[in-house]
Parts: structure tokens; C-alpha cells; sequence
RNA sequence: GGGGGAGUGUCCCGAGCGGCAAAGGGGGCGGACUGUAAAUCCGCUGGCUUCGCCUUCGUAGGUUCGAGUCCUACCUCCCCCA
């Protein structure tokens, strides 16, 4: 297993983060050497990453925990094109405005992840609109248009799957990957960056850019991918029903975060444990190994790691125990996600359910009501036409709302 | 340039004699069973002021009491010929 010599590679392998390498033994050795300098990229698509992108992220830390420099790579550029990879269809456009915005959202994140500085191990944070914007199209044309055949990419994945599925390819998503290739010989340029890192559907766009850092500048450049993540049963990582499992809180409480951690698959428990914390592997394994109702016990504590890692030590604790309350004592805990209703005056338990998110529609609600999936403080209800008021608040001035065992919201009066 | 075929419920795949809110899967959600798991079984899966009304089948028109279904033009894709 770890057929590697630098702490880094080790590590990554070990921990299942590793699909394909350009050139595993060259790497290894360039990163035994001295520190080096890897990145990854992040387009601007949402005004928040979510579990998905975990991966990447996490290799950018333990790249700088195990004495590298990351560079998380803005796409402020790129998103303006559109990566084609993974997609039957062109993804709409978005506005100047609303990459800038999404790229606030986003950045946010890294802080809580890796150590941004000027050290030779501090992260670094570029945004590659610095360079792409500024390209003169003649010019790149003539520069770099020669290094990259038709021929070389319609053999690419990325562009094969979407010429096999009959759907269109449009010349700009098609300039993408060139692009990306553009952006490591930059970073190789301005930041001495030998490797780019990437989920496997990025393989292809990693290639293009070693190849033209050899081409252009004759430099050995790298390029490391992650296995395509699922659940055991085949679920993308990072989807669930009620959306993405966002990296932001102020679109996913740390308490729901917390909640999709718990509520994985027996069969994944050792795979994210390794993946998603950094508790130490010989730990994992036992925690893994464990049967039966016990692995539950794996489940918190892997909920507990994830959560702490982004939103914090403390709001891990806090979801923990609030968790324990809502689960194990059937209380209704202060903790849960509250929303302000105007109860003086009277809610429609329809509209109650929609505004907790439990349905995006009086309709969908009217449905669950029916079909007995409604709790208010925890009795179930029939009566699709109930309101609800100030009434109804229990003893600790709210009013408990629950959607099947696991979705609870308090309700509290304006 | 000529000939042929395709585009269906805004998650996906896919049936669809002119009466269709539109078969069937998958996925998802809810229920039962469990361990806040998986598997299995059952229900739901366009919107609304729900005995009814409104909006959906690539786009825009037309024929018809009535169109996803027929006609015309346009858009996109695929195949064959040149």
C-alpha cells in the first residue's frame, strides 16, 4: 500500500484519496526534495462549495500539513466559459456580478481549512481571472493554439461523452480545458507550481496542462486525481433530496451538516472517516470494524470530526448534543433550526411546512400531510387545515415541527 | 445541397388509436421494520383559494367541439446520399 517515500503521497494514498498520477514516482521524488507547490481549482458556479469539493479541499490541507504549499485556484476566468466535464448540457451563463459574488462565498471557506500567508508552506488564494481576463484571443491563438490539436481533444473524455450523448458541445464550453491547461502554465510560471490536483472527470483538462508546461517551457509539471466519490448505494457525495450539503452555514445549518455526516451508510464509515477527518488510521479501523448498532458510535464521531473541521469545535458539540436531545430523549431541543412565524395572527400548517423547508409547495405539504408525515410537537396531525397559534407553543415557547423521524424545525412568534 | 429519423411531466430514462395531468421504470420523499444504516414491503411524486380551476409534451402558427397526437414554418440533434 504505501509504496511511497514522502509523507505527503503516503498520506494520500493511503487515506483513498488517490485515483490516477501523471507520474507517481517523479512526484514522489520531487516532494521527498523539498516542499512543493500544488493547486487545485474551484469555478464560481454557487455562492457555496459543497460536500463534493470536500475532497479537493482536504488534499490541499494535508498537502500543507505534511509540508507543501497549496494554492486554492479562484476560477473567476474559467467560470465565464463553463467546464464541460461530467455534463450533458451547457450550464447558463452567469453574470460578471454573480461569479464575483459566488467567488466571495466561496473563498470564505479555505480559511477554516488551511493556513494562508507569505511562509514557504502558507497557502496561497489566486483567482485565475487575474490572467484570463487580460488574454488578447489573436495572441493566445498564435502562442499556444498550435500546441493543442482537434484531434488530441475529441479524444478526451470530457468532450467524447458529450459528442456520444448527441447532445451539443459549443466552441466556448470546448475552449475550456485549454484554458485550464493555460492556467497550471501560469501558476507554474508566477508560483513555481508543479501540480494540480482534481476529481478523476478533471483528468483530461490536468493532462492538457502538462502537456503545454512541457511544450512551452519544457517543464516537468504533475497531476493527481481523486476517485469519482459515491455513497455505497451509488448516490453522488454532497446531494441529498433537500439539495447540496453546502459548505456555508447560511445555506446549511451546522446542525444539518452534522446530520448528513450521521446519517451515512454503514459501508461508508471507514471510507469517509479516512477521508473526511484526520483522526489517524490504526483509530479507523477500529471504528470501522465495529457491528451492528454499535457503529453508530463511529457515525457521531465522524459527524463530530467533519463538523468541527468547518464550522468549529464547539458548533460540532453543540449539533452533537443537540442531536442527542432530539434523537435519544425525544425532547424538543433548543438547538434545532428555528424560524419566526407570525403566530398571533395565525399560520396555515401548509404554509408553516413550507416555510421550514419540509415542501417547496402547498401541495407537496397538503401530500405529507396526508400521508401522515407531519408531527406538531411531536403528535402526529390529520387536519391539513389546521392553524396554528400562539397556542400551540409548549413550555419552552415554541412550537416543535417535525417531518418524518429526522427533519424537525421550532417555530417561534415573531 | 438531397433523403430519412428524433426532441414528452424543468431529476433522469421512457410509452403515448385526436378526449391526457399524460402508461411504466429509476431516483427522491413519507410510512412500516430497524440502529437517525442497508435490504424489503406500502404510499406519494405539476400548481392553486382542490366536488373545481390553471399551466405542461423543442419554438411559433394552423386545422378541429377538442391536439403530446394531424398540417405549416423555424430551432437543435442523429443517420444515409452528395
Amino acid at each position: 500500500m504505501s509504496q511511497f517515500k514522502s509523507e505527503f503521497l503516503n498520506t494520500l494514498a493511503t487515506r483513498g484519496f488517490v485515483h490516477q498520477i501523471s507520474d507517481a514516482e517523479g512526484l514522489d521524488a520531487a516532494a521527498v526534495a523539498g516542499p512543493i507547490t500544488g493547486y487545485i481549482g474551484f469555478d464560481a458556479t454557487a455562492s457555496s462549495l459543497h460536500a463534493g469539493s470536500l475532497v479537493q479541499i482536504m488534499m490541499l490541507r494535508w498537502m500543507q500539513k505534511t509540508g507543501h504549499r497549496p494554492i486554492a485556484l479562484m476560477g473567476g476566468g474559467t467560470t465565464k466559459i463553463g467546464d464541460p466535464s461530467g455534463k450533458d448540457e451547457a450550464r447558463k451563463l452567469l453574470t460578471v456580478a454573480q461569479i464575483n459574488a459566488n467567488l466571495d462565498g466561496i473563498s470564505r471557506v479555505f480559511g477554516r481549512f488551511l493556513r494562508f500567508g507569505q511562509g514557504p508552506t502558507d497557502a496561497l488564494m489566486i483567482n485565475n481571472a487575474d490572467w484570463l481576463d487580460r488574454l488578447n484571443y489573436i495572441d493566445f491563438l498564435r502562442d499556444y493554439g498550435t500546441h493543442f490539436t482537434i484531434n488530441r481533444m475529441l479524444s478526451f473524455d470530457s468532450v467524447k461523452l458529450r459528442l456520444d450523448r448527441e447532445q451539443p458541445l459549443t466552441l466556448l464550453e470546448f475552449n475550456y480545458m485549454i484554458l485550464q491547461a493555460y492556467d497550471f502554465l501560469e501558476l507554474s510560471r508566477r508560483q513555481a507550481c508543479v501540480l494540480q490536483m482534481g476529481g478523476s472527470d478533471q483528468w483530461g483538462n490536468i493532462v492538457n496542462g502538462i502537456e503545454l508546461g512541457r511544450r512551452v517551457d519544457g517543464r516537468q509539471l504533475h497531476g493527481l486525481t481523486t476517485p469519482l466519490l459515491t455513497t455505497a448505494s451509488g448516490a453522488k457525495m454532497g446531494k441529498t433530496a433537500a439539495g447540496a450539503v453546502w459548505l456555508s452555514a447560511d445555506l446549511l445549518s451546522p446542525y444539518d451538516y452534522w446530520q448528513y455526516w450521521r446519517n451515512a451508510e454503514d459501508a461508508d464509515v471507514g471510507r469517509f472517516l479516512k477521508l473526511y477527518t484526520e483522526l489517524p488510521l490504526a483509530e479507523i479501523a477500529r471504528l470501522a470494524a465495529l457491528g451492528g448498532s454499535e457503529i453508530n458510535e463511529a457515525k457521531k464521531l465522524l459527524a463530530n470530526e467533519a463538523t468541527a473541521l468547518l464550522h468549529g469545535h464547539a458548533a460540532a458539540v453543540a449539533a452533537a448534543e443537540t442531536a442527542r436531545q432530539t434523537f435519544e430523549e425525544g425532547a424538543s431541543a433548543a438547538g434545532l433550526p428555528t424560524i419566526s412565524l407570525d403566530l398571533k395572527a395565525g399560520v396555515g400548517l401548509l404554509q408553516a411546512c413550507v416555510t421550514a423547508g419540509f415542501a417547496s409547495s402547498n401541495g407537496e405539504a397538503r401530500r405529507h400531510v396526508q400521508g401522515g408525515a407531519i408531527r406538531v410537537n411531536d403528535l402526529a396531525v390529520s387536519d391539513e387545515k389546521m392553524t396554528l397559534g400562539l397556542g400551540h407553543l409548549n413550555a419552552d415557547g415554541a412550537i416543535k415541527l417535525s417531518m418524518g423521524k429526522k427533519k424537525h424545525v421550532l417555530i417561534k412568534p415573531l
